[in-house]
DNA sequence: GTAGCCAACGGCACCCGGTGCCGTTACCGT
DNA sequence: ACGGTAACGGCACCGGGTGCCGTTGGCTAC
């Protein structure tokens, strides 16, 4: 759920004093991920991690928060991103379109990096200890369309319907998640945008 | 999110062979949330909880499987209670309506325990470790109710519409808790109500 | 009353994730 | 050659969580 290339070391990198960085938080991911495909998520210590990168146990959490942390690639980056192209998005465009259209580019991937972003959302989905921590991602990720719905909608955006918004897009988007991972010769954009669209009629699809 | 009184001890706990129990399941967990309001969720260790409730540490990880869940009380007898009540549905009753009832039922409480209830609800929704661990909990309540939609809608619980009804409903929960903490004067069963009204036409709302 | 069954108790040692501290290392510009 | 600077990484420590195992104490049977 990160889109495109992100910036490969923790800090810009440029000539600047001091010791340089001897890896980078991507190749950090990589390895960790790597791991966690062969052994689990659970089997893999912090220590193996550093270990396989070469790094040291408590340089590891230098970039990395937590061992959790790792499955999610710079996560802030692409929530910008989602924010920014809401902010963008036409105002004459009705909101669940402006909507489909973020979310879709959210989850836009290089072709070369979708083994390892299913990996990863396998990681996510299935592993408890990541689907608890993703709670807060997810939340992040809800504020967000909450805010661009609230600005739509003239409220506050923790407003009753900004919330809903929210929730159901991101209930959406994990449907299309589910099925991905249960079909993978299924297309991610395919799913996402039917799941998106359902949203529209959803209820009224429901009342019968 | 647990009705009414539940059983007192770890085990049925009649005539039984063996060393009876010390304490309960329920009475520790009163000590927890006493002490977690006082100090905070983090500030109170595993051994503050069993030094006060005057049991080993060790014995504290037989009745809670971890810190966690000694915030949820006996969630599971909920989730039971919720799956019964909504098996009992009459057939004929608006699928929102059942699932309307049910969610307000599963959250009315003795007024007296109402007090120590929202603070239970404070630190679930507040603490971001207890937001994280939450996520499993949320995701079993959503089953329950997306497998009852997708009973009444034919299709299996993983489809589209199913899930969507189980992300919408809890979001729509979780909004009207939100607000009650955020207005300690409001009845939660009526914002509960307002909240789980506004999905029928929620996207409608919203087209606009 | 005494023997023995049985489950709860709780100490102990251990693992692992995470953090504060601090000395070390390596590139930089002067 | 030197000093500034920032990443590195060891060390000690904390707290949650677990496996193991001996202890406790109420119960039933004899």
């Amino acid at each position: 759920m990160a889109e495109g290339l992100v910036d490969d070391a923790p800090l810009p990198h440029g000539p600047r004093p001091g010791r340089p960085t001897v890896t980078s938080r991507s190749e950090l991911e990589q390895r960790a991920l790597e791991l966690f495909a062969v052994r689990g998520f659970e089997a893999t210590t912090v220590d193996d991690i550093a270990a396989a990168a070469g790094i040291g146990r408590r340089t590891f959490f230098r970039y990395f928060a937590s061992k959790n942390d790792a499955v999610w690639g710079d996560f802030e980056q692409g929530l910008s991103d989602l924010r920014a192209r809401l902010a963008t998005a036409a105002p004459g465009q009705p909101l669940l379109d402006a909507l489909r259209e973020a979310v879709l580019a959210f989850n836009r991937f290089d072709p070369a990096e979708v083994p390892w972003h299913r990996d990863r959302m396998a990681l996510i989905l299935r592993v408890p200890a990541l689907q608890a921590h993703s709670a807060l991602r997810y939340a992040a990720w809800r504020d967000v369309v909450a805010e661009f719905a609230a600005r739509r909608l003239g409220e506050p955006a923790d407003a009753l319907l900004p919330q809903l918004v929210g929730h159901s897009c991101l209930g959406a988007a994990m449907t299309a998640y589910e099925q991905w991972l249960a079909h993978p010769d299924a297309d991610l954009q395919q799913l996402l945008d039917r799941a998106l669209r359902a949203l529209d009629g959803s209820w009224a699809g429901v009342r019968g």
